[in-house]
DNA sequence: GTGGTCTAGACCACG
DNA sequence: GTGGTCTAGACCACG
């Protein structure tokens, strides 16, 4: 799992784990059933604290995308398809945002498409 | 001045209130003399700490969007363009990496085009 | 806040914290708005870490009953009357499940009735 | 022996290996003098750890539900009715203690009735 | 070795 | 003063 850390950015530590595991399994990197690293080794690989790899597992166990098994270790759940919608949804939404946005400031759809193309 | 805050959100209150006049600015609603209402004024509107707006008023004026001209109160300044055009690339900018993102999940540009029509 | 912690249960303390101010919420003894004590102040009347006062928090924060806002305090959600119909509903499903396991052990709806009355 | 173990509940494996027995017994599907799988067959056949077997099989011996007799095996005991009026009594105390948290919330007797009918 | 809980305490931004 | 993040590390049950 090759994850890096931005120390200086205003996204905790633990949420960028969080993205960083999720955007593995929307794109397929990882399946359901995959086991993913135990706290321990996480943490050490990335010199951080398990407390804080902890935090990252349980809220996306929470989201539904991992599945910790005491004594056995972690894994990804089944849920990945609702996980890859939910994800292309949200990407979409914004960019919908966006172009309201930049409607607002005086720019048509056709401006607006030759500037994102 | 019609701003909401939530308090829920991630975004420091001093934050909102500098996204908010910006987009005032840079929507024309606020032009540039214009003035803005007094730092103990808006916090009383708002309901919030006096030093709370000053942070976002000294944020404003180190971005060049505002002045404050001492005993006169505080305006809008005449940087409205550079600020807009900033607002406008960063914009476009998002949208751009969102797209990227969405061809990583397997979207051609079409598929892409027809959901955000 | 009159929460007795039992440090010998199974029961994890931050779970404990949780059922106790659910029970409040949905016994109304707290209502929406209500602001509940901040996690220093209640980590220190019971006598234990503030992080497992945040852990309690956290969850009861993801359930939706309580709302944290950063340097104003913890406060009851308005969600009180979904949480309510959700434990009525979960105690109501125990008692259907403990019943439909005495009918296993050849117990009649009479001699069941004749118990719990 | 139909066992299934749920490897995300908070029920330790060896513990829902003693309630699933308890109630193989309690409702008579075994009945004293039978015999049960030796320790290394339940392992195997439910895929785990033998001495979690052994931490189940020794519980279910102190509480005199089976008795392990060294080369034979493991036979189930005699004390089955003292097993199975515990069993009730535990029911019919969770029922009653569910009906009162439900009168707590302001349900009538008549309410709770209709509700688990 | 694995996840789960908890303590003790530091530091931060915000207000 | 408030919540949020993180470290360091202990101890536990389970397997």
């Amino acid at each position: 799992m090759n994850i890096n850390i931005d120390y200086q950015a205003r996204i905790p530590i633990y949420y960028q784990i969080v993205n960083k595991i999720e955007s593995f399994v929307t794109k397929e990197i990882m399946k359901p059933g995959d086991q993913i690293p135990s706290i321990r080794d996480l943490a050490y690989t990335l010199g951080i604290n398990p407390n804080t790899v902890k935090k990252a597992y349980d809220l996306l166990e929470q989201k539904g995308i991992i599945i910790s098994k005491s004594t056995k270790g972690t894994f990804i759940a089944n849920n990945v398809e609702r996980a890859k919608k939910e994800k292309i949804d949200n990407l979409v939404k914004d960019i919908k945002n966006n172009i309201e946005e930049l409607k607002n400031y005086g720019l048509t759809w056709k401006e607006i498409l030759e500037e994102i193309k």
